[in-house]
DNA sequence: TTCTTCATGTAATTAGTTACATGATTGA
DNA sequence: TCAATCATGTAACTAATTACATGAAGAA
């Protein structure tokens, strides 16, 4: 059992679904935070069926067959369970920041293209979140009953993305004065840097 | 090539190290944003000496063998080149937040845990994120004349630690308020996700 | 001397990805 | 009726992880 396991199952408490269903879910918000191929779901609800926790019904489209599945007691139980776990803290992968580690490597256009490619990024995934907020308050989404949850989830994509975009506004700024991206003293970089060990007791910046 | 490899070649691109010095250095900072464990660090650094791009040198430390790994000059084309394309913006794994998705299916005192953990654990990136400040400014670190970078990264770093610690918090005082974690209207939750979505035009809350 | 931690890897396993394949449906 | 897209998977591959092993150095 993997955390995508149990994502599937979290998802079969609310109903059943085949699973194009549920990558089209997924699609939605979830890989926002827990990204996983599509063809990689089809996988996953197999075991759920080798452990009892799912059982999967055949069904026909036409002359072809389509798997559809249902969350079983023991999978109610062992949803609970593993909630009972704090689960683990936010993993980040970010590739354009090593870019922007190593930036004196290359040129200073680099740089900016670097950056400004990580702020098209965060303005888009916030547009997307402030999309599926609208459509939770229009049509409630397909659970209104969880929308005191979803605003949870939702909130802290928005956040996430948002503090990404200031930074990259912030980075544009800062990088833009520079005349190129050579090794310096840092003068400037000292002050960024105290600002950041200081607010650790201080109120937040900007 | 993956990004790892290029970690390790913009690392070499700043001086020679032995593979456990390599892992120690990401340790220190990149593993926030790259994360790989130790030991594959210790296989990733023969891809680049089979590709030309760095040589490695064997060195005896008692009866034992160890490898150091130096960049070459078609390293250093390789990196630059790599440069130039501006890398994928963050991808986050968040399990903790997928627990707080499906949190009605457990109790209150679930979800009040897993946000706990959430805010200790982004309460502790940011305390070492702060350390790793205090350091840079009083010793200049181990490369001071690439404090202009550094201070990039390590504000980008801490702002993210920041914003989950302060989601959290905020999340902690909502569920809180809340009797139990089961569904119900959602007047409040519609209240949180009309900021979100007014705040891409408006100012950013709090 | 012994224990622990530092230092340096190898081997086995696996979770996940990319690429591919193909039937069904719909609109031009 | 043709093309495009929706829907449903399978197969092959690989990047990365976990677990293990062991020598060196320093502390008790």
């Amino acid at each position: 059992m993997t955390t995508t396991t149990y994502v599937i199952l979290g998802l079969l408490a609310l109903r059943r679904w085949s699973t194009y269903e549920l990558a089209q879910q997924m699609k939605r918000s979830i890989r926002y935070y827990w990204p996983r191929a599509e063809s990689h779901l089809y996988e996953e609800p197999k075991k759920l069926v080798a452990l009892g926790l799912a059982t999967a019904t055949r069904e026909d489209v036409g002359r072809r067959p389509r798997t559809v599945y249902e969350i079983t007691e023991a999978g109610r139980g062992a949803l609970t369970a593993w909630l009972a776990t704090p689960g683990s803290g936010p993993l980040v992968e970010f590739e354009g920041l090593v870019k922007v580690l190593f930036a004196e490597q290359g040129t200073k256009d680099q740089l900016l293209g670097t950056i400004a490619a990580i702020r098209a990024d965060a303005e888009a995934a916030r547009e997307h979140h402030a999309e599926l907020g609208t459509d939770l308050l229009v049509t409630g989404g397909p659970f209104p009953e969880r929308l005191h949850v979803n605003s949870l989830v939702l909130k802290f994509m928005w956040e996430q993305a948002e503090a990404v975009r200031r930074w990259a506004e912030w980075a544009e700024g800062v990088v833009s004065e520079w005349p190129d991206t050579a090794p310096r003293t840092g003068d400037q970089a000292r002050r960024v840097i105290s600002t950041v060990t200081s607010s650790t007791v201080d109120a937040p910046p900007e």
